[in-house]
DNA sequence: GATGTTTCTGAAAATTTGTTCACCTGTCAA
DNA sequence: TTGACAGGTGAACAAATTTTCAGAAACATC
């Protein structure tokens, strides 16, 4: 793999967090506004060196539209102990989830370019769906889960989607967001705490969810 | 929140799932081709409407350039669903960490381009160093840890590191990678499986260990 | 059946954007 | 010194793309 240049790192990572805030790509004059380039053709050679090196592939003709390498770096350190990484049966595919920041009331604030914090990738689970590129993920504050193994300082991974009986789902009560399964009973909507000591069920009329917890991630 | 027609949504669709797999979104032109309409405008009217309802976000004059908002799903019997994004003290701050693919003898192959897979962005434990650039993801077969609850299926993230008593490590035993509790006793190392099935202490000489599981990742 | 709204057609205009061409400038090795 | 090369300027061109305008067809509503 050839090495990036300073200024093609630059044009790459500003492309990445371009699109990582706006959740659309820049354009050559995007580009070239950020760097104060006097020509476009600063930045399309630029763009040309990126995708001959292999972290880059444009789409001939289409506007801001691009796929992007993952990020490959290089140095390894010397340790007392012998390192391997995972054999090829090991490998889990993944897939970029967006994570969303500071949040207005109502919709996030998505013309607000805070919108979006950054991204991070997580992997796809077998058989299941891809996730929709509005997914984003959350610290659990709290012990309202613990009986579904789910306890306070994890990060879980909301995504959106049609809730489900038996979910557990991001909703918000008294202007604060809850980790709760939700239950469907004789027609009507209930959310219930995974822990014995909290109330059975509390039933809702009007349901704000941010979205469905799919992953839990545990710090060990 | 006004409700969407039916091709509306369609359109909504098709634009999450273009932008999910090829990484941007697509041009007017690609949704009236999806759609099979005879003229731009049809396309363009509907993006109108998208936006009116608050579900889309156009930026003018650019190309492929949109935000969206999450799914709004529709009713759950008479419950009236909305969704909301992620409060800012909800936020957590992510770090990047590496994802080894296909692996030579030895260490993960940096130098190859195909030798990292992608990355992933895992959240930073509050007070934890940050993360090394050689970790990396491996998905956990078998229930050999069960006890620590980590299972079948799930992900854990591989670190480098000084491993210590009581540590959970990935070590090669037999030429095959598993997950086991590292202990040190009387001057001798011991790999731990914490299942009350498995035998108790496996001593070693020579360890060859891939890192420290930090993270486990559970699909729910 | 009249009426208003939504959805769509067809064409054209305006703008954005990628791309190309000619040429300049410094660096570095032969 | 010379030549190759990466990186840049400046201008122009061609293509892609959004946007506008006028009007037709479908469709529900009263």
């Amino acid at each position: 793999m050839e090495a990036l240049t300073k200024k093609q790192q630059a044009i790459l990572d500003y492309m990445r967090q371009h699109v990582a805030e706006l959740s659309y790509w820049p354009s050559i004059r995007d580009i070239q506004a950020k760097f104060r380039f006097a020509s476009t053709n600063a930045v399309f050679g630029h763009l040309q060196a990126l995708e001959r090196k292999g972290v880059l592939q444009r789409i001939p003709g289409a506007a801001r539209a691009y796929k992007i390498a993952p990020e490959v770096s290089a140095d390894l350190s010397e340790t007392v102990i012998r390192y391997e990484g995972p054999s090829e049966d090991q490998i889990v595919n993944f897939e970029e989830v967006k994570f969303a920041g500071a949040i207005a009331a109502g919709l996030p604030d998505y013309t607000e370019s805070s919108g979006v914090l950054s991204t991070m990738q997580v992997p796809i689970a077998e058989g299941s769906r891809r996730r929709s590129p509005q997914s984003f993920a959350l610290r659990v504050r709290g012990d309202s889960m613990i009986d579904a193994d789910i306890n306070d300082g994890d990060t879980v991974i909301i995504e959106p989607g049609q809730p489900k009986h038996g979910d557990i789902v991001a909703a918000l009560i008294d202007n604060e967001t809850t980790l709760k399964r939700l239950i469907k009973q004789g027609g009507k909507v209930f959310l219930k705490a995974e822990n014995k000591n909290y109330p059975d069920l509390i039933p809702v009329n009007e349901l704000v969810i941010q979205g469905l917890a799919k992953t839990v991630m545990r710090r060990i």
